[in-house]
DNA sequence: AGAAATCTAGACTCACGAGTCTAAAAACAT
DNA sequence: ATGTTTTTAGACTCGTGAGTCTAGATTTCT
């Protein structure tokens, strides 16, 4: 049934945009548009709730973030225009709202789901960053890249594309003009070219 | 009195460790070995308690960021062995446990704090970025790095020095070694080098 | 259509925690 | 010493929100 999505959706909006604690279960029911008991009936508890929609969350965050590295292949051509192409797409993954609110989510109410952090954490980033280093390992074999360990580029990467949003979007309170994402993707992409290009 | 002081700091290791809506001002007060009156004729009420204990920890915790960009002078020999003792003073600063819990409050009670998060964010981590701005620049005129934009660079290399940290410290669950630090930094500043190096 | 399941509105219980109040006990001041 | 201020323990009020329950409406299946 679609009323169970629209739950999750609803939770999830409410959830991040006032917190878990501050937000009731009432305010989510009327946001989705459904009775306090059918939300009842899909979920159990309210902490069952939060972690399903987080979990839903997560699982379409990754799947963005997946869909952005898979386009990085070897056309033969320039590898910079590639590399900003896929680096600007993550950063457009990172700066995304549901991302800033389902980091903010994760942040904020770890107190009360440790292992929740912990299985998005090594489910969602670490298998995005593996993904890339994939990607990576495969175009220094083909020699376009002088690298040994795509772990180690891969995490200087992604600070260089992630580390500045944070900051420059005040952890996800203002919105990022696209201009300033392609500075950011752009100079990231520069610097790592700079270490790691052959 | 040296009670405030008492309820400030067991206020935000209190708040820190379970969240802001799941201690009681009752724990806070035991904790801090003071009846819960006390801590209500101190802060008037729980708000600004968790107002007054993330402004002094905010505070302490910029004082130790910006003592550590102080160390960064010319001293005439090699620039690498000087980076990487500020960048490993940096990471320090960031993966202290109260650096961890300040950024999660803030990020957690983003919601109910909007304005203290933009305080913290303006007046904590941009005087930092803008002190070591100030001495790249200094720097870069004496000859010893190339580079135009200080805050450009500024911005990657804090990047480079914490990005890492976010995934490996599984965002301050996991306590990180002091190897991993020194290794972080010293990645971070090779980098550094490799492109703004003289 | 008719039976079975699900959904709805809203009243209800109940636990918990913020903030107040009081009367006594420290702590402090001069 | 004595008056003043602060602190203390603990009882108390009161709002809020999680979760339950009920009786009726709506949907779904056959």
């Amino acid at each position: 049934m679609d009323k169970r999505q629209a739950i999750l959706a609803a939770a999830f909006t409410e959830f991040a945009a006032r917190g878990y604690a501050q937000t009731g279960v009432d305010e989510v029911a009327a946001a989705a548009g459904v009775a306090k008991a059918t939300v009842y009936n899909h979920f159990g508890d309210k902490e069952t709730l939060l972690r399903e929609a987080v979990a839903a969350s997560a699982e379409r965050a990754t799947a963005k973030n997946l869909a952005a590295v898979e386009r990085l292949v070897d056309t033969g051509g320039d590898l910079r225009p590639v590399l900003e192409d896929v680096g600007l797409r993550l950063v457009q993954c990172h700066c995304d709202e549901d991302s800033w609110a389902l980091r903010r989510l994760l942040y904020a109410e770890h107190a009360l789901l440790p292992d929740l952090l912990e299985i998005v954490q090594v489910g969602a980033a670490e298998r995005v960053q593996r993904a890339l280093a994939d990607r990576l390992a495969r175009l220094a074999l083909a020699g376009r890249l002088r690298l040994t360990d795509p772990d180690a580029a891969v995490e200087q990467l992604t600070a260089l594309l992630t580390g500045p949003l944070e900051a420059r979007a005040r952890w996800g309170t203002r919105r990022l003009p696209s201009k300033e994402m392609r500075e950011v993707a752009a100079a990231a992409v520069d610097t790592f070219l700079h270490v790691y290009g052959a």
